[in-house]
RNA sequence: GGAGGGGUGCCCGAGUGGUUAAAGGGGACGGGCUGUAAACCCGUUAGCUAUGCUUACGUUGGUUCGAAUCCAACCCCCUCCA
């Protein structure tokens, strides 16, 4: 199986600017591909994993990916997608961002070592010193603002009444200048992104073309949403980060367990490397168990992202909580001291402690609605405390609230 | 700079002097059914030292027994004109 075959069965595929055209230059010699990810936010999230995946993909058939971290394009902000104008970073939030970025990126692509080993490039590093006379001169006059409004991710904010400032609406040059220099910098001939990028992709190759007369490519990975419609990516508390810090790896084995019936085989294509093989056997198998699915998913990709061993653990714990069997030293711990208990400890106290919910009130109305239980146990009264004497007695105390979010207090 | 329109809870959006903690929808969360799924049904959706209190309709003042609703100034957004 050829790359854009494998790409295309695993659903990587949604528009290429000339496919024939690619899969015979990647057929012929290993080229150099990027794509551009903005240090907006402390991490990346699974809306970006698709990317980072087919980066992957790129790299396994001996291409090398450049990983563009847009430090510059950070500072503007890009407008697509977007209902407002996003506020400004600083100089420093940016830097941190951009090395928390990385850590991520290191545990999905090679950078040492291979042939093709992939590499980082900051656009901050010619777009801080572009000279704006120059700049207009050398490519504004590429560029027409007729065809500028017509791009969807200006037209969207226009239609919706909303503004857009003139520093965003020059964000689309800007990633096609990107193109351009790494074009000339390091012959990178593809760039990748999301759907929504199409437009600002097609002017980079447009750009190159008429500045240099040669030919390069663009392709766009279908925009993720589930089963129902929704942009992917969301759990119980927000964004499905994929950073331990922000996201546990026992959240993040949940996340993939919990997905749509509908989804299991379309996101074991891109996000796990289960041989197609293996895949196809799913596929055509009648008798397979959805549920076995899920977690071989959930295992598979939590896995890559935070290891063998922190995937193992999520689902042991897992495992011991809903088969009612134990509580698992992984889940999310609350301990005790002995002088805490001075003063009552009420259970809606706790649950806002351990960030299951916002405030005490709205624990206590999850008491109300049946939502909470002790030790399995619904807790019917509000004002339900905790007890040393029953943390003593059981060793610990599982709090649940709702069906899938639990902790355990110990006591110390 | 001029003319007009607008700013309501997480989001959309109704409300033009009193039972409005604010209709309706969406989302989210909880319950039921199930399979840790979907669909469907029910509930919750400002905070607190909690049968009460406090804070809330862009901001700040004012009118009034009483304001999201009326008045004034200011800030912000949109459309058209210059």
């Amino acid at each position: 199986m050829t790359l854009f075959e494998e790409l295309k069965f695993r659903g990587f595929v949604n528009q290429c600017t000339d496919e024939i055209a690619l899969i015979k230059t990647i057929k012929k010699k290993s080229i150099n591909l990027y794509i551009g990810f903005d240090c907006t936010a402390e991490s990346l999230h699974v809306g970006s994993l698709i990317q980072i995946m087919i980066m992957r993909l790129f790299q396994k058939y001996g291409h090398t990916p450049i990983v563009l971290i847009g430090k510059g394009t950070t500072r503007i902000g890009d407008p697509s997608g977007k209902d407002a104008t996003r506020k400004m970073l600083t100089e420093k939030e940016i830097d941190e961002n951009a090395n928390n970025l990385k850590k991520v990126f290191n545990k999905f692509l090679t950078f040492k070592s291979n042939d093709n080993k992939a590499i980082y490039r900051d656009n901050s590093k010619w777009l801080n010193k572009l000279n704006y006379v120059d700049f207009l001169r050398d490519f504004g006059k590429h560029f027409t603002i007729n065809k500028m409004l017509s791009f969807d991710s200006v037209k969207l904010r226009l239609d919706r009444e909303q503004s857009l400032s003139f520093v965003e609406f020059n964000y689309m040059i800007f990633q096609a200048y990107d193109f351009y220099e790494l074009f000339i910098r390091d012959k990178c001939i593809l760039q990748i992104g999301g759907s929504d990028q199409w437009g600002n992709i097609i002017n980079g190759v447009e750009l190159i073309r008429r500045t240099k007369s040669k030919n390069s490519f663009g392709l766009t990975t279908p925009l993720l949403t589930n089963a129902n419609g929704e942009k992917m990516g969301k759990t119980a508390d927000g964004a499905v980060w994929l950073d331990e810090k922000l996201l546990s790896s026992y959240d993040y084995w949940q996340f993939w367990r919990n997905v749509d019936d509908r989804d299991v085989l379309k996101f074991i294509k891109l996000f796990t490397d289960i041989d197609i093989s293996k895949i196809k056997e799913f596929e055509n198998s009648k008798s397979i168990d959805i549920n076995k699915l899920k977690s071989l998913l959930a295992d598979e990709a939590t896995t890559l992202l935070h290891g063998k061993e922190n995937a193992k653990k999520a689902k042991e714990a897992a495992n011991k909580i809903f088969s009612h069997k134990s509580i698992s030293d992984d889940l999310p711990t609350l301990t005790l001291k002995h002088s805490d208990f001075n003063k009552k400890i009420f259970i809606y106290e706790l649950i806002v402690k351990v960030g299951f919910s916002k405030s005490k009130s709205e624990s206590r109305k999850l008491i109300r609605g049946n939502g909470v239980k002790k030790n399995r146990i619904l807790v019917k009264d509000e004002m339900t405390v905790v007890l040393e004497e029953e943390i003593i007695k059981n060793k610990e105390l599982l709090i649940s609230v709702g069906k899938k979010k639990h902790f355990r207090i110990i006591l110390k």
